[in-house]
DNA sequence: ATAAGATTACCCATTTATTGGTATTGTGGG
DNA sequence: CCCACAATACCAATAAATGGGTAATCTTAT
């Protein structure tokens, strides 16, 4: 008997999901969460083999989640499901400590594989993720492996709402220097460029909302 | 009996939502599209009463769909599922004739009456989505029915991409006054003040992907 | 306690973006 | 045929962002 805990931000998703896997006489759903700080409190109380993980998630993303329970549950495995197959994501996924990834266009087959091989001690990884692992390294990567601290964070989620470095300053009651040096970091963490591309990584990483 | 189309690009929303409205005696599912083309392909085949919609697809996006649906299958009724709450989007669909519009962060029960209603004609709208729609207008809002050219969203996705107004007009094979102007009334239309915001929007607008 | 990282702060040169104009040409719908 | 709008292009002033530094505190985990 597999037990699993299933995190996404989406009710419907896990609904669905929980229908579908509860199918499988060999597992079972021992709870639901619908963000990082739900996941904790839930493995605490539930006790589950493998965790389902959405990385898109609000409150604790999915890095900083994979790698508290790794480190809090060396145990539990992680397979994360999710729709982003950028190269910094996965490679900071795995080092974070998860045992596998699957996108969510895959089928019902692989998904069952993925779970049996996961829960199983193995790893698993969708075609397609293992492919962009293997790519040679592109000249616009997005990110490598980002770990972004609070304050950037806040900072980012002021730049969203199309502040400018003197507003933020002003907001945050500390000096327009700071928040230069702030973005500088973030944009070299991130080894981007612009705010362009800082915005699009923060929304599509679930950072922002 | 309830005949159900299903679209979604994430196969795994889909096969989860399928076990989960199978259980249901007076629902069928007739059929599943990945993108708005295989939507009106599955129309055509399988006559469905209700079409689930997913706005954030590949090839041909929600609004599009919803309308072209309307308007060759004007019987067929339009769920819409998706994480935007937008109100441009909310409002654009509605006029391209959805007869619903929830969030896939509902449960259960919301999606068994919100698809029971529109089966049966009626029109049915998430709490939250609700709540958007009747929204006083905002400083910070990005514009209602802001309808950007074929040619502006080309450059926002240059944007996205981190490009810079001169790179641009060297890829497009335009002068880069011309990026600049194009930028200005995205700006413009969307009233928004720089291009965070801008790539925020089309972000969460389901523009980019 | 100590080292690593976070947060704060400053300076300056340069590049980019934004704002506010004007204006020509092409094109699809009524 | 016209009109509205899309797409193109140019100029110039100003605001903002970026890149290159340096450096002092404050936290936090080992």
């Amino acid at each position: 008997m597999i037990r699993i805990l299933i995190a996404d931000d989406h009710q419907m998703f896990i609904d669905g999901l929980r229908s579908l896997l509860e199918r499988d006489k060999n597992i079972l759903i021992t709870g639901e969460a619908n963000n990082g700080l739900q996941v904790m409190e839930c493995i605490q109380k539930l006790k589950p083999d493998l965790v389902l993980l959405d990385i898109n998630m609000p409150e604790l993303n999915g890095i900083n989640t994979t790698a508290l329970i790794r480190k809090k549950y060396p145990d539990v495995k992680i397979l994360i499901l999710t729709m982003y197959k950028t190269k910094g994501f996965i490679n900071g996924l795995i080092r974070a400590g998860a045992s596998g990834y699957i996108l969510k266009n895959t089928g019902n087959a692989e998904l069952m594989e993925a779970i049996n091989t996961v829960a199983g001690g193995g790893t698993f990884f969708s075609k397609d993720v293992a492919e962009t692992l293997t790519e040679k390294h592109t000249k616009y990567t997005p990110l490598e492996d980002a770990v972004l601290s609070k304050r950037e964070i806040e900072i980012i989620r002021e730049m969203a709402k199309g502040l400018t470095t003197k507003q933020i300053a002003e907001r945050l009651f500390i000096s327009s220097y700071t928040i230069e040096t702030h973005r500088k970091n973030i944009l070299h963490k991130l080894q981007l460029t612009n705010t362009a591309e800082v915005i699009l990584y923060a929304s599509q990483s679930g950072l922002i909302n």
